[in-house]
DNA sequence: CTTGGCACTCGCACCGGTGGAGTGCCAAGC
DNA sequence: GCTTGGCACTCCACCGGTGCGAGTGCCAAG
């Protein structure tokens, strides 16, 4: 049974209505409210319809209707038109990000700034390693068997990692070997750094070779473990902005945003910038986030994303509002890392 | 009015209690879980008194009694003697923290290991800038007007600092940069760096002053504004553990415990290593971290603290055992810190 | 100073009644 | 056939009253 127009237009005044006072929407105030032009009873039988199809439903007999999932996702994606920014929202935007001194900066202002605007929580990633190329890469001598190896990819991130070597290493081979892997590893994209390192090695005069081969190891482990993805978090205290939403169970979100894997899982699948996701309640596959919607985009300098980034709230979230703020932000991100 | 043996017995009593059960507690339970051995009626006795001189509280009229902040203060510096670990938790402490690879990973492993012990808030900064000594400084190139600046410390903090120029810069001026720069900080303490930076600037060549200049006043930013202390924070889902204790009040919570500066206020105010201090409730000057305590420790690799680690929980928390605790991780740490 | 006894005070859980919001259904109207 | 007003029904939220239990303060005796 396909729904007429006017039963999409009771859905969406519905999600609205219900978005912004929180309670059950009963169907006087939304013929009052939404200039619908019918009366309270046919506007009944349209919320029948939609609760038979699975839009609405109600917590209990005789209360009003609220959303279901499916309704907010029927909502999203074709009852809702993205709000613009106002043009003080985009000028807050592009003055506050304006003042970042370095990539760290940047992103911390990032996610404060989304967190502010959203009144949610905010989670922005750190450009990735692997879409990310080799600036310069830095040995500094620590003590007679270990060397700081510091990576400093184009996006700004710089990486450090102890290395231990079996043996000790001098000033003069510390130098070649930072010669010899710069000549091979800068400008390259770090996703095909283990080419390049693996005919680095065999290219090695044979003194250098075995230290060459703890530097291969650790620089491998750092690119290939996704352990070096970072991310940064904002706005938790927003959570608690509607007791309501978490009836208790703000425990397990909490707990799911101290895990970085499950974050990045959930920010980090993105392809091109500008692109966003919409995550709605049970979609959501991670335990312990069922009942949050998450909105995420893309951000990046060319035509292919950095990194993602995004934020996390309950699934009744003003989506129209929450996706152009995400938008907007990840798109001045981008810009401003092009611009390094 | 002094205080005699028993009274106090009393009060440690009902602290311990009290920080197990979460409840009043009233005299008959006291007498009967603690062989004290004395009748219900005498302990009231000594409940009155404790109370008259506002050790403890009653919630309401025929309620149990409860530990007001001076009374957790009593404790806290009288009664407690200090738990030491299970030889299970120093063995856990060090496995856990032995794996590290570098600075950040010994941070963020400290601080889920210390909300893990304690089950409650952690808190670890990152070793201060400014007792810190330079290991080494790099330039990396980035434009013709645009330098990296990247700071190595003998802690293994690694702090990078976009730096633009007013005019463009040769290789051969980086390179010379980098070996004055160099030869004049590398192994000084931080502290004393603007005194170097000075006389470096004075003794730079006529070309490299004004690229000198602009150098310096960076450093001294990175140095002088505390903006570079870092911090991490693990376990804020432990907030959660007794709702009871954040009466609608995790919200103040939260927000203080996304203001970096409001956390190294707390933690960051530390002299010598091993030394601990405990906040209880009000004594916490942070609005909004009232009704909180807070247990702090510095940790360093000599005499003078690196920096301060700690965690933050409801008053009515296990006191001897957070100690305990925070100062055994704080030394691990040290003696970790220590090894490289 | 300690102890048992006792009256007293509250908080809390339980209960039944009431008001109101909102629904579903139906019969009439366009 | 869709829309509309009317109406009975359901169920929650609120309210005041009640009984119970925990815990206290006080007192008089040991």
């Amino acid at each position: 049974m396909a729904l007429d127009e006017r039963k999409l237009e009771v859905l969406r005044a519905i999600v609205q209505d219900y978005v912004s006072t929180h309670e059950p929407v009963g169907s006087k105030v939304l013929a009052e409210r939404h200039h619908l032009r019918v009366s309270p009873a046919t506007i009944r039988n349209d919320m029948a319809a939609l609760e038979d199809e699975g839009y609405i439903t109600q917590p209990h007999t005789s209360a009003g209707r609220v959303p279901t999932e499916k309704g907010y996702r029927l909502f999203v994606d074709k009852l809702s038109t993205i709000k613009p920014l106002s043009p003080a929202e985009r000028k807050a935007i592009q003055t506050f990000l304006a003042g970042a001194v370095d990539l760290d900066d940047v992103v911390s202002r990032t996610v404060r700034l989304l967190a502010q605007l959203t009144r949610q929580v905010a989670v922005v990633q750190y450009p990735s390693l692997t879409r990310s190329a080799v600036r310069h890469i830095e040995l500094v001598q620590v003590g007679a068997t270990r060397l700081l190896l510091v990576l400093i990819t184009d996006t700004g991130r710089v990486e450090q990692r102890m290395v231990e070597f079996p043996h000790s290493i001098s000033d003069e081979q510390a130098g070649s070997l930072r010669t010899a892997i710069n000549t091979a590893l800068a400008g390259e994209q770090l996703a095909e750094a283990p080419d390049q390192i693996a005919t680095l090695l065999e290219s090695a005069s044979p003194e250098l070779r075995p230290a060459m081969t703890t530097l291969a190891t650790v620089l491998l482990e750092t690119l290939v473990e996704k352990r070096e993805e970072r991310i940064m978090l904002a706005g938790t205290a927003n959570l608690t902005r509607s007791t309501i939403d978490f009836p208790g169970t703000l425990r397990p979100v909490l707990e799911a945003l101290e895990e970085q894997m499950v974050l990045l899982k959930l920010i980090g699948e993105v392809d091109s910038p500008s692109a966003f996701r919409v995550l709605i309640g049970d979609e959501n596959q991670v335990e312990g986030l069922r009942g949050t919607s998450v909105v995420t985009a893309g951000y990046g300098t060319g035509s292919t994303a950095l990194a993602g980034l995004g934020v996390l709230g309950p699934t009744r979230m003003d989506y129209p509002g929450t996706i152009s703020a995400v938008r907007a932000v990840a798109r001045y991100v981008g810009d401003l890392l092009a611009g390094n």
